[in-house]
RNA sequence: GCGGGUGUAGCUCAGUGGUAGAGCGUCACGUUGCCAACGUGAAUGUCGACGGUUCGAAUCCGUUCACCCGCUCCA
């Protein structure tokens, strides 16, 4: 394996050009133009993903790794993409992510758009001018430095009573004299916090003596001269207000009312937690335990990029580890070195993997509270000489659990016997995605060399090839081919569930070598006129070129030797 | 979302208002017989899409879509 990918996006380029040529990754519907974020498997990509994803499920839920001489114990499940909306809310996808958001440039605060009010003071001037044609809150208003408590509270309800009349003319006097971004869930509120929040020079520089009442706008509907101010630094620092339902919406029925609105999961884990009761009670598993899922997720990400490293429609293969509190931590370091050590086993160099742990401030909302998150990182094209996100390993406490405790109103804590104590376990969740490990396995594999035909040669880990073996008649004559078809048949029957094995006959044998370079085969069985002679084949690598004479018989063993299985 | 770039055959690209092109690849036949060999022949395009200007548009203009790069975003 190469130790680090050639950076930049030459390559990135390069690659997505040969996964089409070579049938790996096609844009999806790409005949009516594509769909941003959206990709389509070819012959190669389904099998490379499909071997990546058996691999994982053998290695978690057959043969799953061990711990302290013992096997940990995990059970998969498949859960559906669609589930009551109300597992959303539980979850916190619903209520935190739905509604425009704005960020804060300069404190990085977020903030929800209807959330936020700008409220405008006018100045004594220009308050009379604004009330110029009702004559008792003028005369009220002359009077407005010396005011007696009584007239104050009147020019106050006045106010209170003319704002939602004046207010476009308002908005037409020009800009007012202050104007003070505050949060708040009304209008009313805000108004009060940004009364409190102004200081005794703006109050003089108001002419007032007074609190004088302001106009509220949401910030988003606020009108466009004012300007749009952040609350934490009261500048203009503030994105513009974004969309932030990462969910796809459907509807379940024909009926398409907004009752029946649902979503397609944007991760597979809360069809795991949803199912944590069922499986208690149904196989005997005992905490500590896993439970594993591979699946599709869709997430309407802002901006989809970097080929199929962030889609909208993507696979995830994520387990999540039930475990008591006290030994939470133990587990987490458990599986994040697992799990580093599971992608070298599938052919990603050490060196271009690292283990990042969070900041605080970049913790999800399930995390907050564990005992951290660790990312699993590459060194991907795009991000060199910098890594970038394959799969996270997370403390999520027993956030979910208790969630959908709360929400569901069903007693989903599990007994401990041997603690002889009843409590939610707490959740080390490894999920990796497997659409971005196909893409990590292609970026490693790819491996420019100048002297071969092919220019490339995809240097695929034998386990992970798409293309287990090709089987070469050196011409397509002589007896060669029915050799090669018997030879083909067999290599099918042992190995035919692990991978592709290519048979073709036409065409100069070095074209048909180069080809298989591009697509990653491991090794080319040839039959030469020796074979004839006496029963031996040439084994090309595809990784030296070396060229070894093995028995036709021996074929078969040799070759499940190399690629495991 | 903002800014920049690109879009012509499967791939890489040429083509600045007048008949749609090249190389490579693909396919067939022949020859050769261990690394994209050679010869002959063949297939393949709404020139990303839609609209406009024009006698005439791949080419000029507008809109839009997709991809790439930089910001932004990435629970």
């Amino acid at each position: 394996m190469s130790d680090v990918v050639a950076g930049g996006a030459k390559s990135m380029e390069e690659l997505v050009s040969l996964c089409k040529r070579r049938g790996f990754i096609f844009p999806a519907s790409e005949i009516y133009g594509g769909l941003n974020g959206f990709w389509d498997y070819g012959p190669l990509g389904a099998q490379l993903k499909k071997n990546l994803a058996d691999r994982w499920w053998r290695d978690m839920t057959l043969t799953p790794p061990v711990r302290d001489g013992k096997p940990v114990s995990i059970v998969g499940v498949d859960s559906s993409i669609i589930q009551n909306p109300r597992v959303w809310e539980a979850s916190g996808h619903v209520g935190g992510f739905s509604d425009p958001m704005v960020d804060c440039k300069e404190s990085k605060q977020r903030y929800r758009a209807d959330k936020i009010f700008l409220v405008g003071f006018f100045s004594l001037d220009q308050a009379k001018e604004l009330y110029a044609s009702l004559e008792d809150a003028v005369a009220l208003l002359e009077k407005a430095p010396d005011a007696s408590l009584e007239e104050r509270a009147e020019i106050q309800r006045l106010f209170q009573t003319w704002r939602a009349e004046y207010s476009q003319r308002a908005a037409n006097l020009g800009l007012p004299a202050i104007i003070v971004s505050e949060q708040g869930d009304s209008a009313e509120e805000a108004v009060a916090a940004a009364q409190r929040r102004l200081s005794k020079r703006q109050l003089k520089h108001l002419g007032v003596n007074f609190t004088p009442p302001g106009w509220a706008h949401p910030l988003v509907s606020a009108p466009e001269k004012w300007p749009r101010l952040s609350p934490a630094t009261q500048t203009e620092s503030l994105t513009a207000p974004r969309d932030f339902n990462l969910m796809f919406q459907t509807y379940v029925g024909a009926t398409a009312s907004e009752d029946d609105k649902a979503y397609l999961r944007p991760e597979t884990a809360q069809g795991i937690f949803l199912n944590f009761a069922n499986i208690v009670d149904t196989t005997r598993v005992r905490v500590p335990f896993g439970i594993a899922q591979i699946g599709k997720a869709f997430r309407n990400e802002v901006t989809p990029r970097n080929f199929i490293f962030r889609s909208r429609e993507f696979e995830q293969m994520e387990m999540e580890f039930f475990c008591h509190k006290d030994e939470a931590r133990g587990w987490l370091d458990f599986w994040v070195e697992e799990r580093r050590r599971w992608w070298m086993g599938v052919g990603l160099s050490e060196a271009n993997m690292i283990v990042r742990k969070h900041d605080d401030d970049e913790l999800a909302h399930y995390a907050k509270a564990g005992a951290g998150t660790y990312d699993i990182e590459y060194r991907w094209p795009f991000t060199h000489p910098g890594f970038g996100e394959l799969e996270g390993v997370a403390h999520r406490g027993n956030f979910d659990l208790s969630q959908h405790e709360q929400h569901s109103g069903k007693k989903i804590a599990y007994f401990d016997q041997e603690r002889n104590e009843r409590y939610l376990p707490d959740v080390i969740e490894p999920a990796a995605g497997l659409t971005r490990g196909v893409l990590a396995l292609l970026c490693e594999a790819f491996t420019p060399d100048e002297s071969r035909a092919s220019k490339v040669v995809m240097k695929f880990h034998p386990s992970m090839a798409p293309i287990k073996a090709a089987v070469y008649p050196l011409v397509n004559k002589d007896g060669m081919p029915e050799v090669g078809e018997k030879l083909v048949g067999d290599l099918r029957r042992r190995f035919g569930h692990l991978g592709l094995i290519e048979y073709d006959a036409k065409q100069s044998i070095g074209k048909r070598y180069a080809r298989m370079d591009e697509a990653g085969c491991p090794v080319c069985f040839t039959i030469d006129g020796q074979t004839l002679e006496d029963q031996t084949v040439t084994c090309r690598d595809r990784d030296t070129l070396a060229q070894e004479r093995i028995s036709l018989d021996r074929v078969v063993d040799w070759l499940g030797e190399k690629i495991g299985g």
